[in-house]
DNA sequence: ACACACGGGACCTCCCGTTTGT
DNA sequence: ACAAACGGGAGGTCCCGTGTGT
């Protein structure tokens, strides 16, 4: 008798690579311009795999995003924002692992969620609203690091957090967007510097 | 009976039909997700007129965006900027003109630039500098904006015009994509407000 | 219920049934004029599976090509012009084999290699390789005849016999072509006897 | 008022200009590999003009032969055969002129009757019939030449002049196709002395 | 769990010839 | 005589998903 996965909790290791080639791919050429079979190819698995793990291109579109978004939160979650004290250094601190991150030579530039709904949220309602929530998600996270500021160091000039999240994100994503088509990563910094120094302006603490 | 064009240096009807469609479209679905025959269908005009008119998608693809372009050049013209007095009301001005035109149901949400470049930037070399020239343009024209109203007005904080309006260019893109997913304007509204506050900070206008 | 191979080591039947179309619907009507739904259609087959099969015509002609020399290689070892003693005598063979073939009624008039050389050599460097090679690999084989020939026959006027292989393969395309034009099979006979006439000539062995 | 040929006994200069460029074409890429457009390019004429000229494409086509066919006669008369004394020596001279033509960088390499042949012989019986005709045009007069050299030199081995004929005019063709696949004129000529020296073993003029 | 033959259809490209106008 | 817009349709490619068997 075979063992077909020794840990019956991960994943197969054919599912993940799939996932993975999607990510990365998708990344580069949007939804419609990845193939199943490109997939599969750059997984190194047989189309039969696929279709045994996924119902579709659409299903595992969908697990892609969920698994970007996971990474997202991981490495949140590796900074370890919640031992910085001041709240307000943590959302500092968010913005140094943006920049490094972006920065560095990863899977490639881009967002996934912003590459799918850039294409997709306006003809597919699925994928819309499957855009939107990782969006959400994203913003619930930095609006409450925001509170958390506004709370502990009162604004010069206030704002919404949840408003002020949405246009962080929207910078977010803007950047990455635009960063397809340059090469330079100081532009990526450069704007990073920016938002910062706009918080930094709303709490009075520019220097 | 009818004719053909009456003005010979005019693009013929069918050829600005044919660019009007392919905004349309490929601002709702992407490059790939549009169809040629779509395109045609959309602006009543046969596949034999298409390839007559344009070498392929990826030269009508092209024409659109010079349009896309083009049409936004001359939204902004029609704001007659170069009419108010203060280089800085210019640029506030310009705040105003987009949160007119993007708040308006026009042809459709987003950017065709942006979707593009978010698209084939990667996988393409020569969408993605068309696309890098493109948003050069829009930010040369900023940039001019925000030189002026810094010699006209000594901001409190420093910064480089040039780097600022790609500042201000990503938080265009990155507001069109979000809101592709999303159905309220009063978000790109609130993205727009965000950025003229800092504007202001920079400028030292804040109320 | 039908099992699609049981030997999984030969080449599925509806493989083979494209190449025999291919070489059958290519011969007659030449590269360009073959279209791939043709082959399909006679193949019984439909076009997802010729994809299946085959990158594309390119590659599924170079096959029948591929098919096509062997299958002469074959008639010609099914000839067993090994077991003739006189060398001289092989040659003749290989006369009297061609005439049997070509005034038979088969797949069609004509060499598949001929047809694809004089519409694809000079536009396509790939095909101009192949077919170079297979007129090559045909004249090799005739070319040691004539050698052994030599051999075991002191011709009264010398000649090279890779030379002569080649004009003899010339003559054979040529007659296939004019073949094509013509519906009597007398002229392909005339020829291959004018053809060994001179063989005669150049052992002397003329009556 | 406006003179539009000045000889009007002369095709237009488009209209020759069409000719040249399709027997060009189609020398090289066959009937079905050869588009109106491409025709109308290389000739630097408007499709326009092309419909004005000729019914359509097969139309041109049987000019273009005819044209073939018309040049290569106006080369034999150029040789003046008619003032060779001896029969056989116009035969030989017949050779001579081959050789020369074909080994020369002339429009490009092969038969255009031969090219034709290949591809639409089997498939349109317009271009069969048409094929064949100027085959035999071709082996008329080679028949005609090969009786009277007959006539005054009585062959060491009897022949039917218009076997032979065809004969050679098979190898002619197999030559240039097979030629189109090399890039060595040695190849051109060495069939052409085997050829020849078929011919002095008929009338025992071998040396 | 996986491999692969297979089907149906969509998409881009482009071609031939006509129509319309000069 | 010539130029150009235009139409209809076909051809090559390829893609997603299913079925069948191991």
């Amino acid at each position: 008798m075979q063992l077909p996965t020794m840990n019956s909790k991960e994943p197969p290791e054919k599912k993940r690579k799939l996932v993975e080639a999607t990510v990365k791919l998708m990344l580069a050429r949007g939804y419609v311009g990845t193939t199943v079979e490109d997939i599969c190819a750059a997984a190194g698995v047989t189309k039969g795999s696929f279709f045994h793990y996924f119902a579709g291109k659409e299903q595992i579109c969908l697990a892609a995003m969920e698994g970007w978004s996971l990474g997202w939160k991981q490495i949140v979650e590796a900074a370890r924002l919640d031992e910085i004290a001041d709240p307000l250094g943590r959302v500092y601190a968010l913005f140094e692992v943006m920049a490094n991150v972006y920065t560095a030579p990863q899977i490639g530039v881009g967002c996934l969620v912003g590459t799918i709904a850039q294409e997709m949220a306006v003809p597919n309602a699925l994928f819309r609203a499957e855009c939107r929530d990782h969006f959400g998600a994203w913003v619930d996270g930095t609006a409450r690091l925001l509170a958390d500021a506004k709370t502990a160091h009162p604004p010069v000039r206030d704002f919404d957090p949840d408003a002020l999240a949405w246009w962080l994100q929207s910078m977010v994503q803007g950047t990455m967007l635009i960063a397809k088509t340059r090469t330079d990563e100081a532009f990526i910094l450069n704007n990073i510097a920016h938002c910062r120094a706009y918080i930094e302006s709303l709490f009075g603490t520019a220097t």
